[in-house]
DNA sequence: TCAAAATGTCAAGTATATTTTACATTTTTG
DNA sequence: CAAAAATGTAAAATATACTTGACATTTTGA
Protein backbone atom coordinates (compact mmCIF):
# COMPACT_ATOMS: atom_id res chain seq x y z
CA UNK A 1 0.00 0.00 0.00
CA UNK A 2 3.25 2.60 0.20
CA UNK A 3 2.40 4.73 2.52
CA UNK A 4 -1.03 6.02 2.34
CA UNK A 5 -0.67 7.76 -0.77
CA UNK A 6 -3.81 7.50 -3.74
CA UNK A 7 -3.67 8.75 -7.01
CA UNK A 8 -6.72 9.26 -8.62
CA UNK A 9 -6.28 8.38 -11.87
CA UNK A 10 -10.28 8.51 -13.56
CA UNK A 11 -9.96 11.26 -15.99
CA UNK A 12 -13.57 10.45 -17.64
CA UNK A 13 -15.43 7.88 -18.05
CA UNK A 14 -16.62 7.08 -21.74
CA UNK A 15 -19.87 8.78 -22.52
CA UNK A 16 -21.92 8.46 -25.30
CA UNK A 17 -23.98 11.29 -26.71
CA UNK A 18 -27.40 11.36 -24.89
CA UNK A 19 -28.70 14.43 -26.88
CA UNK A 20 -27.74 12.50 -30.23
CA UNK A 21 -30.10 9.14 -30.23
CA UNK A 22 -32.47 11.92 -30.57
CA UNK A 23 -31.09 14.01 -33.69
CA UNK A 24 -30.43 11.88 -37.04
CA UNK A 25 -29.19 13.46 -40.02
CA UNK A 26 -29.01 13.45 -44.17
CA UNK A 27 -25.55 13.13 -44.28
CA UNK A 28 -24.82 9.79 -45.56
CA UNK A 29 -27.15 9.95 -47.79
CA UNK A 30 -25.87 13.51 -48.93
CA UNK A 31 -22.52 12.47 -48.86
CA UNK A 32 -23.38 9.17 -51.47
CA UNK A 33 -25.38 11.27 -53.38
CA UNK A 34 -22.45 13.16 -54.47
CA UNK A 35 -20.29 10.68 -54.46
CA UNK A 36 -18.23 11.51 -51.91
CA UNK A 37 -15.84 9.02 -49.63
CA UNK A 38 -16.07 10.06 -45.75
CA UNK A 39 -12.59 10.84 -45.91
CA UNK A 40 -13.42 13.31 -48.93
CA UNK A 41 -16.05 14.62 -47.18
CA UNK A 42 -14.11 15.30 -43.94
CA UNK A 43 -11.30 16.94 -45.84
CA UNK A 44 -13.81 19.04 -47.23
CA UNK A 45 -15.40 20.37 -43.39
CA UNK A 46 -12.31 20.40 -41.97
CA UNK A 47 -12.80 17.58 -39.91
CA UNK A 48 -11.41 13.99 -39.35
CA UNK A 49 -12.86 10.96 -40.87
CA UNK A 50 -13.80 9.75 -37.12
CA UNK A 51 -15.90 12.76 -36.92
CA UNK A 52 -17.99 11.98 -40.12
CA UNK A 53 -18.01 8.65 -39.39
CA UNK A 54 -19.92 9.66 -35.61
CA UNK A 55 -22.09 11.91 -36.59
CA UNK A 56 -23.55 9.99 -39.60
CA UNK A 57 -24.02 6.83 -37.21
CA UNK A 58 -25.56 9.14 -34.47
CA UNK A 59 -23.15 8.78 -31.99
CA UNK A 60 -23.17 12.42 -31.01
CA UNK A 61 -24.41 15.76 -32.47
CA UNK A 62 -22.05 18.14 -34.97
CA UNK A 63 -21.70 21.36 -32.79
CA UNK A 64 -23.13 24.30 -34.34
CA UNK A 65 -20.74 26.00 -36.55
CA UNK A 66 -20.04 22.27 -38.04
CA UNK A 67 -23.46 22.00 -38.14
CA UNK A 68 -23.33 25.26 -40.68
CA UNK A 69 -20.37 24.28 -42.93
CA UNK A 70 -22.21 20.77 -43.52
CA UNK A 71 -25.15 22.81 -44.63
CA UNK A 72 -23.20 25.02 -46.80
CA UNK A 73 -21.64 22.36 -48.24
CA UNK A 74 -24.46 20.32 -49.63
CA UNK A 75 -26.30 24.07 -50.05
CA UNK A 76 -29.40 23.22 -47.52
CA UNK A 77 -30.62 24.62 -44.22
CA UNK A 78 -29.94 23.23 -40.98
CA UNK A 79 -32.74 22.09 -39.90
CA UNK A 80 -33.22 20.62 -43.65
CA UNK A 81 -30.55 18.68 -42.72
CA UNK A 82 -30.83 17.74 -39.10
CA UNK A 83 -34.08 15.89 -37.95
CA UNK A 84 -34.68 16.78 -34.39
CA UNK A 85 -37.33 13.56 -33.29
CA UNK A 86 -40.04 16.33 -32.27
CA UNK A 87 -40.48 15.42 -28.08
CA UNK A 88 -39.40 18.70 -27.16
CA UNK A 89 -42.25 18.41 -24.71
CA UNK B 1 10.70 16.22 -2.43
CA UNK B 2 8.95 12.87 -0.45
CA UNK B 3 10.22 10.28 -2.55
CA UNK B 4 9.87 11.35 -6.14
CA UNK B 5 6.45 11.48 -6.15
CA UNK B 6 4.90 13.74 -8.50
CA UNK B 7 1.01 13.77 -9.10
CA UNK B 8 -0.12 16.36 -11.66
CA UNK B 9 -3.22 17.99 -10.78
CA UNK B 10 -3.89 20.72 -13.96
CA UNK B 11 -7.31 18.95 -14.61
CA UNK B 12 -8.13 21.39 -17.43
CA UNK B 13 -6.79 25.05 -18.68
CA UNK B 14 -9.17 27.76 -19.06
CA UNK B 15 -10.72 27.69 -22.73
CA UNK B 16 -12.92 30.08 -23.91
CA UNK B 17 -14.47 29.45 -27.32
CA UNK B 18 -12.48 29.85 -30.19
CA UNK B 19 -15.55 29.27 -32.38
CA UNK B 20 -17.71 31.72 -30.40
CA UNK B 21 -15.90 34.48 -31.65
CA UNK B 22 -16.78 34.18 -35.20
CA UNK B 23 -21.09 33.38 -34.30
CA UNK B 24 -23.18 36.73 -33.51
CA UNK B 25 -26.66 35.57 -32.32
CA UNK B 26 -30.12 37.68 -32.22
CA UNK B 27 -30.83 36.16 -28.74
CA UNK B 28 -30.63 39.27 -26.00
CA UNK B 29 -32.83 41.41 -29.13
CA UNK B 30 -35.60 38.32 -29.52
CA UNK B 31 -35.71 37.73 -25.93
CA UNK B 32 -36.04 41.78 -24.94
CA UNK B 33 -38.96 41.85 -28.08
CA UNK B 34 -40.45 39.33 -25.57
CA UNK B 35 -40.18 41.16 -22.35
CA UNK B 36 -38.57 38.09 -21.07
CA UNK B 37 -35.68 37.67 -18.56
CA UNK B 38 -32.64 35.85 -19.04
CA UNK B 39 -33.67 33.78 -16.09
CA UNK B 40 -37.18 33.38 -17.65
CA UNK B 41 -35.61 32.36 -20.92
CA UNK B 42 -33.36 29.93 -19.48
CA UNK B 43 -36.38 28.56 -18.07
CA UNK B 44 -38.51 27.87 -21.05
CA UNK B 45 -34.90 26.34 -22.94
CA UNK B 46 -33.72 24.25 -19.67
CA UNK B 47 -30.54 25.72 -19.42
CA UNK B 48 -29.06 27.72 -16.64
CA UNK B 49 -28.84 31.50 -16.45
CA UNK B 50 -25.07 31.06 -16.73
CA UNK B 51 -25.60 29.33 -20.13
CA UNK B 52 -28.11 31.99 -21.40
CA UNK B 53 -25.49 34.90 -20.33
CA UNK B 54 -22.55 33.09 -21.91
CA UNK B 55 -24.39 32.29 -25.38
CA UNK B 56 -25.75 36.38 -25.73
CA UNK B 57 -22.26 37.67 -24.58
CA UNK B 58 -20.95 34.94 -27.21
CA UNK B 59 -18.23 33.33 -24.81
CA UNK B 60 -19.10 29.75 -26.75
CA UNK B 61 -21.57 28.76 -29.17
CA UNK B 62 -24.74 26.87 -28.23
CA UNK B 63 -25.02 23.17 -28.76
CA UNK B 64 -27.21 22.03 -32.12
CA UNK B 65 -29.76 20.42 -29.43
CA UNK B 66 -29.85 24.06 -27.72
CA UNK B 67 -29.48 26.03 -30.79
CA UNK B 68 -32.86 24.28 -32.30
CA UNK B 69 -34.42 24.74 -29.24
CA UNK B 70 -34.09 28.47 -28.85
CA UNK B 71 -35.13 28.60 -32.77
CA UNK B 72 -38.52 27.04 -31.90
CA UNK B 73 -38.85 28.75 -29.07
CA UNK B 74 -38.58 31.99 -31.00
CA UNK B 75 -40.49 30.69 -34.48
CA UNK B 76 -37.59 31.55 -36.50
CA UNK B 77 -34.74 29.67 -37.97
CA UNK B 78 -31.32 28.61 -36.76
CA UNK B 79 -29.64 30.41 -39.82
CA UNK B 80 -31.89 33.19 -39.02
CA UNK B 81 -31.14 33.72 -35.66
CA UNK B 82 -26.94 33.10 -35.76
CA UNK B 83 -25.11 34.59 -37.64
CA UNK B 84 -22.24 33.18 -39.10
CA UNK B 85 -19.28 34.99 -40.17
CA UNK B 86 -18.44 34.16 -43.77
CA UNK B 87 -14.88 33.29 -43.87
CA UNK B 88 -15.81 29.70 -44.22
CA UNK B 89 -13.94 30.54 -47.49
C1' DT C 1 -9.25 -13.62 -56.54
C1' DC C 2 -6.84 -10.69 -54.13
C1' DA C 3 -5.23 -6.25 -53.23
C1' DA C 4 -6.60 -1.64 -52.54
C1' DA C 5 -9.91 1.46 -50.98
C1' DA C 6 -13.55 2.46 -48.00
C1' DT C 7 -15.78 1.87 -43.82
C1' DG C 8 -15.94 0.57 -38.90
C1' DT C 9 -14.16 0.20 -34.01
C1' DC C 10 -11.60 1.12 -29.84
C1' DA C 11 -9.07 3.88 -26.64
C1' DA C 12 -7.16 7.86 -24.76
C1' DG C 13 -6.43 12.73 -25.22
C1' DT C 14 -7.87 17.66 -26.03
C1' DA C 15 -11.50 21.25 -26.85
C1' DT C 16 -15.65 23.20 -25.91
C1' DA C 17 -20.43 23.50 -23.84
C1' DT C 18 -23.13 23.43 -19.67
C1' DT C 19 -23.87 23.27 -14.70
C1' DT C 20 -23.39 24.77 -9.96
C1' DT C 21 -22.33 27.98 -6.51
C1' DA C 22 -21.30 32.26 -4.90
C1' DC C 23 -20.79 36.97 -5.10
C1' DA C 24 -20.52 41.78 -7.46
C1' DT C 25 -22.61 45.38 -10.22
C1' DT C 26 -26.36 47.51 -12.59
C1' DT C 27 -31.21 48.53 -13.35
C1' DT C 28 -35.78 48.96 -11.92
C1' DT C 29 -39.27 50.32 -8.92
C1' DG C 30 -41.84 51.46 -4.64
C1' DC D 1 -33.04 56.76 -1.96
C1' DA D 2 -33.19 52.08 -0.74
C1' DA D 3 -34.60 47.44 -1.66
C1' DA D 4 -35.42 44.18 -5.07
C1' DA D 5 -34.76 42.36 -9.40
C1' DA D 6 -31.87 41.72 -13.24
C1' DT D 7 -27.52 41.20 -15.09
C1' DG D 8 -22.53 40.19 -14.86
C1' DT D 9 -18.27 37.50 -13.36
C1' DA D 10 -15.50 33.82 -11.91
C1' DA D 11 -13.99 29.13 -10.67
C1' DA D 12 -14.35 24.33 -10.66
C1' DA D 13 -16.81 20.26 -12.09
C1' DT D 14 -19.25 17.47 -15.52
C1' DA D 15 -20.97 16.43 -20.30
C1' DT D 16 -20.25 16.21 -24.89
C1' DA D 17 -17.70 17.09 -29.38
C1' DC D 18 -13.57 16.33 -31.84
C1' DT D 19 -8.79 14.47 -32.63
C1' DT D 20 -5.13 11.04 -33.14
C1' DG D 21 -3.50 6.68 -34.01
C1' DA D 22 -3.84 1.95 -34.65
C1' DC D 23 -6.09 -1.93 -36.28
C1' DA D 24 -10.32 -4.87 -38.10
C1' DT D 25 -13.91 -5.71 -41.51
C1' DT D 26 -16.29 -4.83 -45.74
C1' DT D 27 -16.57 -3.33 -50.46
C1' DT D 28 -14.76 -2.55 -54.92
C1' DG D 29 -12.34 -3.20 -59.00
C1' DA D 30 -8.41 -4.74 -62.00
Amino acid sequence: MRDGVIIENVKHVLHFGKEAAKLKNRIRELRRAMGLTQDELAGALSVTRQTVIAIEKGTYCASLPLAHRIAVFFGESIESIFIFDEEEQ
